[in-house]
DNA sequence: ACCGTAACACTAACGGTTAGTGTTTAGTAA
DNA sequence: TTACTAAACACTAACCGTTAGTGTTACGGT
């Protein structure tokens, strides 16, 4: 770690990665997800198939190559609320991002895409469960948060159905904003100005 | 559609199933899931692979095997009420029983089996996913209710929630109350005494 | 007794994924 | 420069879940 980002073979490594990404995206847009094979796309983007899952973990990462940032900004919003800043409108404010981000017109044939296949439907349902998970453990490292880790969670989990519904709702804004006025009403009863953190059980989150 | 569950051939094909599921659930208790191949399972069970598969969807839907019950039961919950009977708490009992269920000694070593196979977790979470879909329509038909759909959409997710963190959480009976709690709270701001359902867009759900 | 159909069987393959084994390339230190 | 190390990449061959194609039986209704 010496040197964060420089080195030719850093850059080779990324520029590989990208054109397979690049390349898988482009054939199955053209053909369809099922329609085109991992062998497909490791001969167009002119690798080997070894490398390929070298880059990626499954056909289906190929599609949510940039799914990290999904999760970095929703802890990111966590993390560099102003001290004392109200947590859900916060969270609100990013979820509408990501959800006019994602209804750009210029993405709908990815989610078209995403929603014709199972395997990709499946695939991003799991990488959810994920991002409620860490955020998750924002929530409960937040120093300014009182509510017990139950409650964390479950907010968590709330906070990543309202992308997911908003998503697939007819005005994808307005739903945003119907769901987060449930979900102020379910955070606000988790602190009616009680002493400590209370709560049902400890801190297990899934390893 | 004569009679309903009479003749041989109902029951054959229903004790071919039994004995494939047993076999399989047998076998991956013995020896773990990923060490069992569905061809072990066949041949065990002494039936052709292409016979599992027209009993089973898939190597998971082995060990979900009764998992229909458990959709049934939340439709049930919202359908079978008194008229005007508050629904949140009859949800509530329904999820306690359910949870109750998956925790019971008995059940342990499968859920151990779950929990530590992928592939498993990841159905397990598209299953709840369609269930909350299948809650969402019952809580959309429900004649008492006047809620829009993206509120009863987002309730029948959350109470989903509500099961799956219970079930992970160290006293699984009060966090099935604390989400609740919040639950409730969400329900409530739906319905403040307004006139009619509104809400922010059709009642498309997922075909 | 007869026919339609649903359950079951078998072979062979397809497609995602991985193990095993090398070969090249790039950063590093003598 | 030279030599060393490690990472990226390549190739073959397979594993395993799943399905298509094709029959074969046996039950149920008529």
């Amino acid at each position: 770690m010496t040197v964060p980002t420089t080195g030719r073979r850093e850059r080779k490594k990324a520029a590989t990665r990208q054109k397979i990404a690049d390349t898988a995206l482009r054939l199955f847009l053209e053909r369809g997800y099922d329609a085109v094979g991992i062998r497909d796309v490791a001969s167009e983007a002119d690798v080997a198939v070894t490398t390929l899952f070298s880059h990626f973990a499954s056909k289906e990462a190929l599609v949510f190559e940039r799914d990290g940032d999904f999760e970095q900004r929703l802890t990111q919003a966590v993390i560099d609320r102003a001290q004392h800043e109200p947590l859900i409108p916060a969270l609100r404010r990013e979820i509408h991002a990501l959800v006019r981000h994602c209804t750009t017109n210029g993405a709908a044939p990815i989610w078209r895409l995403i929603d014709e296949s199972p395997a990709l439907r499946e695939y991003e349902e799991s990488m959810r469960l994920r991002h409620a998970e860490s955020l998750a453990t924002a929530l409960v490292a937040a120093p300014d948060l009182q509510q017990s880790a139950t409650a964390c969670r479950t907010i968590a989990r709330f906070v990543i159905d309202a992308y997911s519904l908003a998503r697939e709702a007819v005005d994808p804004q307005a739903a945003v904003d119907e769901i987060f006025h449930m979900i102020e009403a379910a955070w606000k009863v988790t602190c009616p100005s009680a002493s400590g953190r209370r709560g049902s059980d400890g801190s297990r989150l899934r390893a």
